[in-house]
DNA sequence: GACAACCTGACC
DNA sequence: GGTCAGGTTGTC
């Protein structure tokens, strides 16, 4: 499911609602995607007050008042959704959280590639290292620098690495393309200056236009309150094969490149 | 780089 | 029945 916009609109609604709220119960509906497993992770997150609840790329972090921490990888199906507290369990459920407030907050995951994992606060820093520059708490013209690489890889590839630019994902690495009018199987050391910069404004309005309409709702992902996000509609190569591009009519083609489905336009993107 | 793996469900 | 899916990781 999620990208940078998804996992961020679920972050701001999770912290408006969740902040200061306490933990008074952890009911595992489905053990083994939890860490550590079973009673041991109930022990270390029941009882803990939630100060603030973050992103770091596609990452969650519940933040404890005791400086330990919860964090959450939704993957490709995962979901954090705010339900009432006499909410009856569905299919895909595997953790509920009960609080001192109205609400409670339910964790299902579909697929099970997602997980939460309890850790203390001194181990929240490694995990967090490894990750690039948040596209949008840097400059324009640094984001264009992080997109200079001497490397065979593809454009694509590269928009994917986490490392390198945390958050994007595969609907947005196509639509920023599209945006900048460059090919995503580009070779990234042929871009040119003025085509870095061009990607590097693609990326942070397709990613702040998104956040705007609360995310997209292309297969199963809903926000913290259960709902589609709004920006599907405004997608201009991702999930529109075959359908003619916005901007210069050409029909759209799909691909597999970089072990992803990849849109592009062949007749505006070079 | 490409590929398989982790899973379930929807679609052709 | 086969293929594909907003992600990541480990193995050639």
């Amino acid at each position: 499911m999620p990208e940078l916009p998804e996992v961020e609109t679920i972050r701001r609604q999770l912290d408006e609602k969740l902040a200061g709220a306490r933990i008074k119960d952890v009911k595992i509906l489905r053990t083994g995607k939890e860490t550590p497993a079973g009673k041991r992770f109930v022990d270390k997150v029941k009882g803990q007050i939630i100060v603030s609840i973050e992103r770091r790329a596609k990452l969650l972090i519940f933040k404890f008042k005791q400086g330990d921490a919860l964090i959450a990888h939704l993957k490709m199906t995962g979901r954090l959704i705010l339900v009432a507290k006499n909410y009856r369990p569905q299919k895909h459920d595997r953790i509920i959280f009960y609080f001192n407030i109205p609400q409670a907050l339910v964790w299902s995951d579909l697929r099970q590639f997602g997980f939460l994992k309890a850790i203390k606060g001194h181990e929240l820093e490694k995990i967090l290292s490894v990750y690039g520059p948040e596209p949008l708490e840097v400059s324009t013209s640094e984001l264009a620098e992080l997109l200079r690489v001497e490397s065979k890889r593809s454009l694509k590839a590269v928009m994917l690495d986490q490392t390198r630019i945390a958050g994007i994902g595969n609907i947005y690495a196509d639509e920023a393309c599209h945006r900048a009018g460059i090919l995503p199987t580009r070779k990234i050391s042929t871009l040119k200056a003025i085509e870095r910069e061009k990607l590097a404004r693609a990326i942070k309005n397709v990613l702040r236009e998104s956040i705007a309409k609360q995310g997209t709702s292309a297969d199963s992902y809903v926000n913290a309150f259960g709902k589609e996000g709004r920006f599907l509609s405004r997608l201009r190569v991702y999930g529109r094969k075959g359908k003619s591009c916005l901007r210069c009519g050409t029909s759209i083609k799909k691909i597999s490149h970089a072990q992803r489905g990849t849109h592009f336009c062949p007749g505006c993107q070079r």
